[in-house]
DNA sequence: CCAAAAGTGTTTCACTTACACCCATGA
DNA sequence: TCATGGGTGTAAGTGAAACACTTTTGG
């Protein structure tokens, strides 16, 4: 590069993509977590990504991994942070440009497509060491998920597209570490005034069944264009 | 790389700053940016930055870049958010970490050493259009600010280590695009426990002098690790 | 004495919190 | 009939918002 000194040094850059996964109950938080078929760290669980191609955008490049090596696509895919100390990876020196995703577990049972293969969904507690600097990326994304809940509908990205308000009442208390009361939560999250009651209610539980709702994503962008800002 | 077809891609790495600083009055806040003395875009004006070198991090490259380019050193710097479409520079596949800094104007009168020329502090309004896709990385700045603001005591890394309420007052009615009420605001500001009140007033305004404070760093460090969290 | 900003309390309203019982269902 | 979670209202308290005048200082 003319004119420059040093010289630039050459870098790779790579995506690595927490995924956050709801159980069925809603109780427990999951993360994603694939294990590594070829060195380094071979045979060491890791987060799914890899490297940017030459012609493609970093969101692309996340989604290809994503779909590459989790069977995943369609999903919510937003940028955490990006990890660039020195020696992070020992194939070189190698960015990585860290996503968060968000799915429900029912919905897209993950099946892995290329030599990294499925170690399956781990509980934050239990997740095992990772290789390369991604236990660090692994505990920056819950933080950034706490704080966006509260202020953004990221909560029917993990849900099923029906749900009722317990289950979306457990996964607040889930990923915000708190019990809630359920009359004051029940009342605020119908006042938003963007939750669509549905006819219908939940099927096979051995108790009262509880109605159904879904996530009304046009009402909330009409609302959202108006200056509302969808708080919970 | 043993086993990754294609084999990945050769990127360059760059940092860029976005600084904001607010003027005395504090009633604007600026954006430093500097003209380049290089192709590409020479002569365009752009986002203080330059190439991370093999041997240092993101972040000690975003300093370094800050100090070459502008002679600011030991203020406030945070990643921003990490651009990466192809095609966003001429010199080939380029990623850029985005930094945001706070600065005191007065303090910190800034002189470039490099070739690159300060052009001066803009008003985000009358900002020249930017080299490279530095205008959507200075778009985005102003967001985080805004959102950060709110919750982190960042506003103190913007005004001089004394400084009165209503200079507090004017700074968050700046940022946050708003008038604020000031019996309230001074209410609120004053119980946080976190502003120390100085035997000190301001001094060669044509008009009462005004109290001066001091934001207590170390007092609010000891509340945040009982859980206090500073909101304003 | 005038202009300019500093400084100061109270009331109202909205929202948050705390709290307990009956209901519907399937096993 | 029992166990399990579904569903519901009210009262008290806390924090936010609205609001106007007097004080101090330098010019």
């Amino acid at each position: 590069m003319a004119g420059t000194f040093p010289p630039p040094a050459p870098f790779l850059v790579t995506v690595d993509c927490v995924v956050f996964g709801l159980d069925a109950a809603g109780g427990d938080l999951r993360i994603l977590l694939i294990q590594r078929g070829i060195p380094p760290f071979q045979g060491r669980c890791a987060l799914p990504g890899g490297f940017v191609h030459a012609d493609e955008s970093l969101l692309d490049a996340a989604r290809r991994e994503l779909a590459e090596e989790t069977g995943l696509k369609g999903i919510f895919l937003e940028q955490l942070y990006t990890f660039g100390e020195p020696g992070r990876d020992p194939r070189g020196r190698v960015v990585s440009v860290a996503y968060y995703a968000l799915v429900n577990l029912d919905v897209y049972p993950p099946r892995a497509s290329t030599d990294a293969r499925i170690a399956g969904w781990f509980s934050l507690a239990d997740a095992p060491k990772l290789a390369f600097d991604h236990d660090a990326i692994l505990r920056a994304a819950p933080e950034r998920l706490k704080g966006k809940l509260r202020y953004e509908p990221l909560a029917f990205q993990l849900l099923p597209a029906k749900f009722t308000l317990s289950q979306l009442q457990r996964l607040y208390e889930t990923v915000l570490e708190r019990r809630l009361d359920k009359r004051n939560f029940r009342k605020k999250a119908l006042a938003l005034g963007v939750l669509a009651e549905l006819d219908e209610t939940e099927e096979g539980v051995a108790h009262r069944a509880a109605r159904l709702y879904r996530f009304d994503a046009e009402k909330h962008a009409r609302l959202r264009k108006k200056g509302f800002v969808f708080e919970l």
